[in-house]
DNA sequence: CTGTTAGCGCATTCAA
DNA sequence: TTGAATGCGCTAACAG
């Protein structure tokens, strides 16, 4: 026995008015008698009437839903970045269907096929790290459904994109580290997959020709964010015939994870080696020594990301531009490089 | 020019057959010939055709769709409590609509509406500390649609519900702090609206009364979780002429907030004063010194809550019934309490 | 085994 | 200003 949820068909009846005229008058149409509209708008109160949106959507084909791809919860940057994107999406009257894709190339397809089966009007995605093939995304462009992504983005798609300059706040990082007298500095880079870490790497890279240090190839590992692995690499470095004396880490769970073995290893921070994150984390502030970090606008990333998607949902598919938005970033100079 | 989405008519056009038996060659009616069936499906994967949900939501009145509501995404309890909700999900063919009160009662009912609106199936939440009226889950029941509770349950409603021994963890944690010898034990609980607050105190009280510790009431201390106010509580505590000699904090964000503060004030931790906190944050770990904290097992909550949702979702209503699971806690000992 | 028809709830023609 | 009729895409009941 479940409750009936109201219809126009109930409100029709009882106030002895044909379907339309209820419809006109729910819609705000102009052609409707003040009073019937009146009364339409009382009843439909009392009754608690609710606008079945499946109907709707099957006649406009919009859904008012906008589809979240993002690698993962754990950290606090995905989090932060859905906080942004669903309130903008909430002021504009759109609901958020999220997802996380594991950091998983095919839970990202899945989750992708999901969103294109529930009929999302526009898709919000920031990539696994595992993701080099792009097709379960360009079907959403085939299909006329703007993308935008955000943090990770994908460089071959003609799309908007939400970033933070990578090249230039890694560049500061290293500099850093330079300008405090440090001279071999490590890095414990991400994926070669993702654009950040290549961006990332790069302004490395350009930090120490500036400043007429030789880049040592050894002092750079890639590796791909499997926190459990940075023991092994840690070690590697410290443990070596001439070990760094500063370590940029490619992101904050990293760089406290380094913290973590540094500090096992009895080596002091910053005194034998200094240590820079990348994302101001939650934790980052509280960990001995508190970590030396990139912040990014990361509410703010998720709530511009949103609108420029919003925009392109309410414009024709010619005017839609791959506009790239770069937010500031500021380098937080805490206790692992600088003691206060 | 948008690319047609492709339909059952566009396929049985092309194939010279009758809607209806498409229909059924796609939804596996038994009542096709082989051939046909291979036809159909065989041009389905051709032209990507893919079912419109609406069409069926609006013809079964289900949406295969379950609303997530939590207070935040700040802390890393909610975000893993959603990775369990959205695995179990999954795996039942369900999408998951989430949103978050913000902590807020107002947003909270808003996000309720959300849900209502979009017809999910079910209703999974977690109370926003302000909550304190039901009528905007009420009405989930009154239209059969089911509702489960995990973490901040609504103890008037008689519906499944997911929770630990908050009662019982408190106890063992307050018991801890007296046999490593604390007289002085000072609570920071949680808001009177929250049933975890009130069970928690509970603990507290009980296990000071198993030990013939007398309750001093000015050692308790009620707030709405607000961080910022951590401050002023932690200064008064520490300022007072009879000290506390042991904080047992409501969460863990709230302990290592106590923590930031106290050692700011060049006291001790755990020697003038040992902090418990609860949740076993991501932090809790990296905090200097280590913070005692009660582990609760979040992801499997998050889980075990959507379980209970999707039975009631398959099962009549009449058969729904409000189990409560218990699911156990773990006190971890660290540094704030114990020095290793 | 296959085709025809009706209807889910609504917005939107076309008539009146 | 209102009513009747059509169709969005699909499933299901009813015929053949």
């Amino acid at each position: 026995m479940k409750s009936h949820q109201t219809t126009i068909i109930d409100i029709a009846h009882k106030l002895n008015l044909s379907k339309s005229t209820v419809s006109r008058a729910l819609t705000g149409h102009p052609n409707v008698k003040e009073e019937t509209r009146k009364a339409v708008l009382a009843l439909a109160e009392e009754m608690d009437y609710q606008r079945n949106i499946f109907s709707i959507s099957l006649i406009t084909n919009k859904t008012k839903t906008i589809g979240l791809i993002v690698p993962d919860f754990h950290t606090s940057f995905f989090p932060h970045a859905i906080i942004g994107a669903q309130e903008a999406a909430s002021k504009a009257g759109y609901n958020v269907l999220i997802s996380q894709s594991n950091e998983s190339y095919e839970t990202e397809v899945a989750n992708a096929k999901v969103m294109l089966n529930n009929r999302v009007d526009g898709l919000l995605i920031s990539l696994s790290k595992e993701t080099r093939n792009f097709d379960h995304l360009k079907t959403f462009q085939k299909r006329g459904i703007p993308i935008v992504f955000f943090n990770r983005v994908c460089e071959e798609m003609m799309v908007p994109k939400v970033v933070v300059d990578d090249y230039d706040a890694a560049f500061k990082a290293v500099e850093h580290l330079i300008l405090i007298g440090k001279k071999r500095i490590a890095h414990l880079a991400g994926p070669d997959s993702l654009a950040i870490s290549r961006k990332r790497l790069n302004g490395y890279r350009d930090a120490l020709i500036k400043h007429n240090i030789d880049i040592d190839e050894d002092l750079i590992i890639s590796y791909d964010l499997t926190l459990s692995k940075v023991r092994i690499y840690v070690k590697h470095l410290l443990d070596s015939i001439n070990p760094p004396d500063a370590l940029f880490a490619i992101n904050d769970p990293t760089a406290i994870e380094a913290i973590q073995v540094i500090k096992q290893m009895g080596k002091r921070i910053p005194e034998d080696i200094a240590v820079v994150g990348f994302s101001d984390n939650y934790a980052s502030n509280f960990i001995e020594p508190s970590l030396t970090t990139v912040s990014q606008p990361v509410k703010e990333m998720g709530e511009v990301a949103m609108n420029l998607l919003l925009d392109q949902i309410d414009n024709d598919i010619s005017k839609w531009k791959p506009l790239i938005k770069v937010l500031n970033t500021e380098l937080i100079v805490r206790n692992s490089t600088v003691k206060s």
